[in-house]
DNA sequence: ACATGTGAACTGCTTCACAGCG
DNA sequence: CGCTGTGAAGCAGTTCACATGT
């Protein structure tokens, strides 16, 4: 009887920048733990993470100390811990918003149900698509949304319809009474503070790299 | 005869975050000229790109002087200075390396074309789909990619294959010229640091999400 | 001896506030 | 008079360095 009584939460806030670390050492932790390692050093952890194993220590440090001093960590434990914090512990409903290239790849990702994020439908407007059904999960009328979102209760919401509709999206989805939404769309949304959104904007990216190839030549060799 | 002769290059080191934001202010101005505008302030960039007016100013300022005082900016050539400092001015070769659901709804991604990357091939090591074509462009053999890579010259590879080949094709694609990649493999991949390289790792985002939902309650309302 | 946990120093991005110019 | 451009101040995230615990 070790159930850990959930040991999450310091709230004097977190850097996203700490958020997205941990995700990170939990991929390091997993695959070492499927290598047979035990412990795992703050060294090792920021060594695969691409960080330092300062950084590590201190990420750590906000939410507990889970090392064992000349020793290290014990991969099994932090693996739990981390996901704890989290919040890797439940299934979490995801809805995507748009039946486009993207929103149908977005289904099929290994990535989500690793994790414990089930799709359990996918939204367009399009009436010649509606009904049918992606990798197991069926498309559904746009206008439908709201009406099964309070039934379903979805966690979160994927959207992926094209940037002109981005907002107007955004808008059913929150009314809906979703609460975190990752934005594909190529457009800024814009909802209330209560809402938490991540944009992934791969044009944006792109034209980074571009930036990148520019201007390297003048700095670096 | 008012060709700007390539006004970028301050060369102090830019912060990504400024690069961002410039991409932001681009597509903010496209649609405010698109909708006739003809001069935008600070604060009207500030409004919709999400930032404030300072940040703007600041932001441009390491690349010129480009508002009026009392005024704001000229649309038309802000437009034309940040497309030249993000180095939109050429067209870019892509490869795509992965030719999965993710890789193929890539090719036909409008934010790509529409800035001017232009996707030559498509890369993969499954026979049964090389020879194909996906919306135009070509599936190749994984095998001749540093064949044609020698005679095409691509610039950007963008990888988009499982996690466990990642860093492969990261190396192939590394010994073939190639100086800058777009990751979205959910893997970390081990570059020199002469090439350039953007990850975009959907599963991370996505957990960014839940430990939102999870810590959201503590803090704000 | 070894590796963690953490205050203190540091670095760098953001915000402020105002002089300067159209 | 309005809005830009920018040094200076403020703040947040990272790195350092060492005391602490096993």
């Amino acid at each position: 009887m070790t159930r850990s009584p959930a040991p999450p939460a310091p709230e004097k806030h977190i850097a996203e920048s700490t958020v997205r670390r941990l995700s990170l050492y939990l991929r390091v932790l997993e695959q070492a733990a499927a290598r047979g390692q035990q412990t795992l050093s703050s060294d090792a952890l920021a060594e695969d993470g691409g960080t330092t194993s300062a950084q590590v220590r201190k990420d750590l440090s906000f939410f507990g100390s889970f090392g064992k001093r000349g020793r290290g960590y014990d991969v099994a434990e932090l693996v739990s811990q981390i996901s704890d914090i989290l919040g890797l512990g439940r299934e979490w409903k995801v809805y995507i918003v748009g039946a486009g290239k993207i929103g149908a790849a977005l289904v099929s990702y290994r990535g989500f149900s690793q994790r414990g994020f089930r799709v359990l439908g996918v939204y367009d407007n399009n009436p010649q698509i509606v009904g049918r059904m992606i990798d197991g999960v069926g498309v559904r009328s746009m206008s439908q949304l709201e009406h099964d979102a309070a039934r379903e209760m979805p966690d979160i919401a994927v959207i992926t319809v094209p940037a002109e509709h981005a907002q107007t999206v955004a808008e059913l989805v929150v009314s809906a009474g979703i609460r975190a939404i990752m934005n594909f769309a190529p457009a800024p949304i814009h909802v209330p503070s209560t809402v938490t959104v991540k944009s992934v904007n791969m044009a944006l990216e792109l034209e980074g790299l571009a930036y990148a190839l520019v201007h390297r030549d003048a700095n670096a060799s």
